[in-house]
DNA sequence: AATCGAATGGGGGTTTTGCCCCTTTTTTCA
DNA sequence: TGAAAAAAGGGGCAAAACCCCCATTCGATT
């Protein structure tokens, strides 16, 4: 019997274009095709639809890949979920493998590997590359002392990533120009910045700020 | 007699992916997929390999789709290319239209328009989603005055993008720190920037830098 | 030869930032 | 309830950024 594959992308040409090649495949059967978590997840109600594995991209609309992959594990932990990205930073791969995806497939994969993998997932129960492998050894011995941010800070942060000065800022969020200087120190301490040009490339790179 | 099409896209699952998807349409066959521009334009040294449509993606290494497309309009004039892209910003296309681009396809197409776009590049010559025509339509009213930026005002804007100090930057750059202010005020000038943060944000929404 | 305009560099000023120190108020929690 | 820890606010100072106007050099134009 075929082992059954969704496939949830937010770009409907690759989610089609996947799902035909998933389909040419001896061992799988293309069960659920979503543009995103949330149809994805609505899916499931029908048992027919539980796939075997899942091929997840990571940006999507409405519940993106990250958020979908953990209330998957818990509603659904025999589904095995596989991430399938177009360029992301390292931050984003290990979000995804912590929310419980079992593989991790690049851009630059081959319809072979990508074969591989589902196989292997299927079979062992994961499937990694050398450069993800590689990329989880690097995140043990890394400090992960997984700096926080509260609530005001990152509200502080998004108006950094603007020509406002900030009194200006301070005026926007009815506080004192002192305390958003406090916000700023504390952040530039916690994050081991220089200046505000540093602060806006942490918010771009770590997704808070969308340039 | 079929349509000849060829793929150039770096992400070698998409690559595969969508010609597979074309190989499915019925006035199509795929002639050649490549991961990069360079190495189309190499295959084009073989008259079989030369198609009617290029499906190719503008963010490549080595040759990106843009430079391709304009190498191709020169050498292949006959050659139609639609550009496929996931997300790109309205100068961008504007550029890759201007290339020589018969049509632009974003990420949210399904197969069905895929193939209409094929067929309509073939009979008509282009093929344009609303999207794509009000952004012509809006460019033309747009005050067009281009400003462009000498070769060693990119390089500073590059520095810019980073911690250092302005004098930091003409160290790297071999200059006076007073160059380096005269290089700012007149960018300021002419992109009606405030401050060094919208010159970041101008930087990284137009291609100059990647965060 | 005179002129123009770039590219480069400078003087001097104000504003904004970055970085110390500190106090008051509010929240949390043992 | 009382201590501790936050959040919010403040003073002052040096560095950096910003914004004027101006000088020199050098190659291209006419």
């Amino acid at each position: 019997m075929k082992h059954k594959v969704a496939v949830v992308d937010d770009h409907t040409l690759l989610l089609e274009a996947i799902g035909g090649l998933v389909s040419d495949f001896e061992n799988f059967e293309v069960v659920c095709l979503c543009k995103n978590g949330q149809e994805f997840l609505n899916k499931l109600k029908i048992p027919s639809n539980i796939p075997d594995v899942v091929l997840m991209d990571i940006n999507m609309p409405l519940l993106d890949g990250i958020e979908t992959t953990a209330i998957l594990k818990e509603q659904f932990p025999k589904v095995k979920v596989v991430a399938l990205s177009v360029e992301e930073n390292e931050k984003t791969i290990l979000k995804m493998l912590r929310a419980g995806a079992k593989g991790y497939l690049m851009k630059d994969t081959k319809k072979e590997i990508l074969e591989e993998a589902l196989n292997q997932v299927i079979e062992k129960g994961y499937y990694h590359t050398n450069t993800i492998s590689k990329l989880l050894i690097g995140s043990l011995t890394k400090d992960e002392t997984e700096v926080e941010l509260k609530e005001r800070e990152v509200a502080f942060i998004k108006h950094a990533c603007t020509e406002m000065t900030y009194k200006e800022i301070a005026e926007k969020m009815f506080l004192s120009p002192k305390t958003i200087e406090g916000y700023r120190d504390s952040i530039y301490e916690k994050l081991h910045l220089k200046n505000r040009i540093g602060l806006v490339l942490y918010a771009i790179r770590n997704g808070l700020f969308e340039p």
